[in-house]
DNA sequence: GAAATAGTTAAGCGTTTGCTTAAATATATG
DNA sequence: CATATATTTAAGCAAACGCTTAACTATTTC
């Protein structure tokens, strides 16, 4: 019982643009969804969806204020993420002693 | 000219587990593809696909060594990831102080 | 050069994603 | 109570995703 409710992947929920714009706009306080919706050229339903899956991966929670949505930031399932990189740091130390490949091309196919 | 090569989203290549296995792999050294995909339950061709994926978003390289190709991490683009997440840093130490969330629900939805 | 090995490319397929519009729900206000 | 406001839910759709099998390319080895 009391389960940690699906918890939706937090790497998934960054991935897309929109959604990490919506988290950026939040640092700024807790936000009515129609004001969060503002910047975007997109449908309140596509925000209200995208807040939907920050919300399961735990990214923003929601207060209801009259017929109002105040979602803010809840900035801790970023932890996940940085926890994960934070194992790679080390390496980009080394990496960037090797000048030279700053404007090296990704190269992903080759005959 | 001398265009970044499309540079597919980081934020995107890391969303699938499968290439931050891959990843993960990779930090022990340079790596056959046939050895990348072993550990994995999944047909050779999906593996190359996910490497494809992480080396157009710059996250890996490759060199051909004989008949194998020689995979290899390359960490810097995580940078742009880690750079982003900074700065909520600042918001989760705020947030670890207020405890009694610590086993808070997601309830992301509510009559 | 034929066969084996390493890997990619191509084609196809079911599922998920991100969005849309329309309808439904909830709250506030005249 | 009727209407306006705020937001979600539902249904649908095109595009992207993750995977598969089959075929192809490249390289080595016998």
């Amino acid at each position: 019982m009391s389960r940690p409710a699906a918890s939706a992947d937090v790497f998934v929920a960054i991935a897309d643009p929109t959604r990490r714009a919506l988290l950026d706009l939040l640092r700024t306080g807790e936000q009515p969804v129609k004001q969060l919706a503002e910047p975007f050229a997109m449908s309140l339903p596509a925000i209200s969806q995208h807040l939907q899956v920050l919300c399961e991966a735990g990214l923003v929670q929601m207060r209801k204020a009259g017929r109002q949505r105040l979602y803010r930031l809840n900035p801790e399932p970023l932890k996940q993420i940085s926890d994960w990189i934070a194992d790679y740091e080390q390496f980009w130390q080394e990496k960037l002693d090797t000048l030279g490949n700053y404007l090296e091309e990704n190269q992903c196919s080759e005959t």
